[in-house]
DNA sequence: GACTCACAGATTGTATAAAATCTACGGTGA
DNA sequence: TCACCGTAGATTTTATACAATCTGTGAGTC
């Protein structure tokens, strides 16, 4: 019943699968999440479930009160902001140290996550959408060299899926996201590294304006 | 033998003891770290301890390899630029969107802080400097109102203080740093917003540079 | 009637012990 | 001599059991 189990730990399997039921919706913001329920749930102790409760926080996915329990982390409008933020102000910064270090083979590896992307997206595969975009994003700054941003911004990408699929990602946005995507790579295969930072920036905050809207409160 | 345990499960305190003694270099980097020696030395089983290690990987202190164990992370030169990048880059931002809400009693918190700075500084207590100087950054913070950058901006200067801590603080550097605070609360209480964020990355950056000048590397 | 206190149930935190995994060493064969 | 394999020891990971803490309910008192 379980995944082909590629972890090296229970607790990291039990990291993934608590992150993925988190943000396909089955534990929705609020919920308390039982130690004991989970353990059993996935049919482990309840060490490796604590293990991984406690790196969901650190990934901003829950928030852990001691001798009360973790509880699924409520989607603010503040933090949408802030999220957003961050990405247009660190994923810029990063594909301009990244994209000049660009070899042919990197391009060509764009172009494989983006054929996967268009397939996921002609599939209206959903749960894969988030994570292949967030590869692709990952990608552009591969070679960027900056290892704490790097880490920052995994965890931020994490976040956007989450916030994205709240709105249940209607397909339009996702057909505007691939063209970006795509130009991006037109972009740095081209040698017009400013202009591709710019349209990054604009291609983040296209997708916080699609949030926002279905969110109700465009601000 | 220990603290006045303010915390509320042994684990937090262990995390907050473990810190410590990789800020004051009992655990040099590369160190490996044996769960049971740790627990034998504080006292307490080793779950406690595992969570300690995790809590502290994901603070970017130590590296856990599974099954094979934790080691304190190394000090890349590369990193120290991303930190100090990061920090000229986030801490502005932050004081931009709080300044401007300051009350007269968060200008007078401000001057709390940097009276126990410069005892601190006087008495040459290089271990209070760090989480003294990090809390006055926080309290610059304050209003900002973004939860995310707040809780980025927290591990990072963390990471300084362990990297500044290598230097074994010269005592001309904190007195540097010491006047360069009073400026900035003199800038926020002026009502000289712009003013204070440039300030502020110079105060940044000059720290980098002193770091940098040690490590003996300036670039 | 409102407040305080104590107890019971449930849940989390920690200790102890068993299982799984890795590393290093030594033997065996080509 | 070198490479390969298996075993032993050490270390981490997980399970089970016990202790501590919190929450809510109800009796008792002012």
């Amino acid at each position: 019943m379980t995944a082909p189990l590629k972890h090296r730990t229970l607790s990291a399997a039990i990291v993934d699968r608590l992150r993925t039921a988190i943000l396909d919706g089955s534990h929705p913001a609020g919920t308390q999440l039982r130690q004991d329920a989970l353990a059993e749930t996935y049919g482990v102790s309840r060490i490796p479930v604590r293990e991984a409760l406690f790196q969901l926080e650190a990934e901003g996915f829950v928030r852990i009160v001691p001798h009360k329990g973790a509880i699924v982390s409520e989607l603010s409008l503040e933090e949408v902001n802030d999220v957003f933020d961050l990405r247009a102000l660190l994923e810029p910064r990063m594909l301009a140290s990244s994209a000049p270090r660009f070899e042919d083979s990197d391009l060509a590896g764009l172009d494989a996550i983006q054929g996967r992307f268009e397939a996921a997206i002609a599939a209206g595969d959903v749960a894969q959408w988030g994570a292949i975009n967030a590869e692709f994003h990952l990608a552009l700054y591969a070679k960027a060299n900056q290892p704490r941003t790097q880490s920052i911004v995994v965890a931020l990408l994490q976040t956007s899926d989450r916030y994205t699929r709240v709105q249940l990602s209607n397909t339009e946005a996702m057909g505007v996201a691939e063209l970006e995507h795509a130009e991006l790579i037109r972009l740095c295969r081209a040698g017009a590294f400013a202009e591709a930072g710019r349209f990054l920036v604009h291609h983040i905050e296209a997708v916080r304006r699609d949030l926002l809207r279905v969110l109700g409160r465009a601000a």
